[in-house]
DNA sequence: CTGTCGATGTAGCATGGGCTACATCTAGAT
DNA sequence: ATCTAGATGTAGCCCATGCTACATCGACAG
């Protein structure tokens, strides 16, 4: 392997990390919205606003760039919903933050920091790593 | 476990994962420039262009911000060094990413995948479930 | 009814981190 | 000696994501 490829793997890592940062906020949205209309049938700019512990503008404003990216859409009433394909990526995301989480805590992380450490992990990860830490769940029960 | 309570300890985690995110430049910075110091004796902005796949202003703004920080300084032959933080900085982040690797091998995953999930995990996962990675690989050899 | 307050929205600002285009400077080739 | 190309730096733009201050609007208490 030549010089010049190790960095372009290298440069190819970083844009995937870059890529993954622009998702995540997406991705926590539409989990956090799911999570509010199963729990309490409506997700409102403050609810989301105690979750994610930012002023009410930047929620405001994150809304509408999700709104953008057709992942939700606004009610009559003033709650928010998932489209079809919000509601896809919430699965996918709940999914996914539920996998880590186990994860962290069969590896013998404490439930506290399994939850925090799961939070800024879970945008990180493969396919490919989320097979293995399934697979590794399933061998320890 | 109140509702309030609930939701502080979400914008906690949150809040956490933001603070990660403004170190995680400066940390896989300093540990590149390190790399090439130990590698090529030199960190010049045109390497480091090549590491992270950004334009050279994009380097050279980041070498300033973390130049702020105090864990860079430039020499006079124009090559940039760490400071004594930095270099405090740059062992405990590259420890860190190879531990994060050698785990995610360990777990079954590819190497060039682990390389990429490595890349992002890194500067989300706490000093305890660094540790928990650590007993996991010393229990598989 | 009216006044107040909570929720929402807007205006305007900051910072981080991307970019292109252009300027400068130095070293090496001719 | 001069020309050129590579490395560096600056000017000025973009967007995401945070903020405070101020405006609106609707529900409910009095
Ligand atoms: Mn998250
Ligand atoms: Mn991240
Ligand atoms: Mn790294
Ligand atoms: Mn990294």
């Amino acid at each position: 392997m030549s010089e010049g490829e190790v960095k372009m793997k290298s440069a190819a890592r970083h844009d995937r990390v870059r890529q993954q940062h622009s998702d995540e906020l997406a991705e926590d949205y539409v989990e956090a919205i799911a999570d509010l209309l199963t729990k309490s049938g409506q997700a409102r700019v403050i609810d989301l606003q105690g979750i994610f512990g930012v002023s009410h503008v930047s929620v405001i404003r994150a809304l509408k760039r999700i709104e953008e990216r057709k992942l939700i859409h606004k009610t009559v009433e003033g709650s928010w919903r998932l489209t079809e394909t919000g509601e896809a990526m919430a699965k996918a995301s709940s999914e996914r933050h539920e996998l880590v989480l186990n994860f962290l805590q069969a590896l013998g992380v404490s439930d506290l920091q399994a939850q925090v450490d799961a939070e800024g992990m879970e945008h990180h990860l493969s396919s490919e790593t989320l097979s293995s830490m399934r697979r590794y769940l399933d061998q320890n029960q």
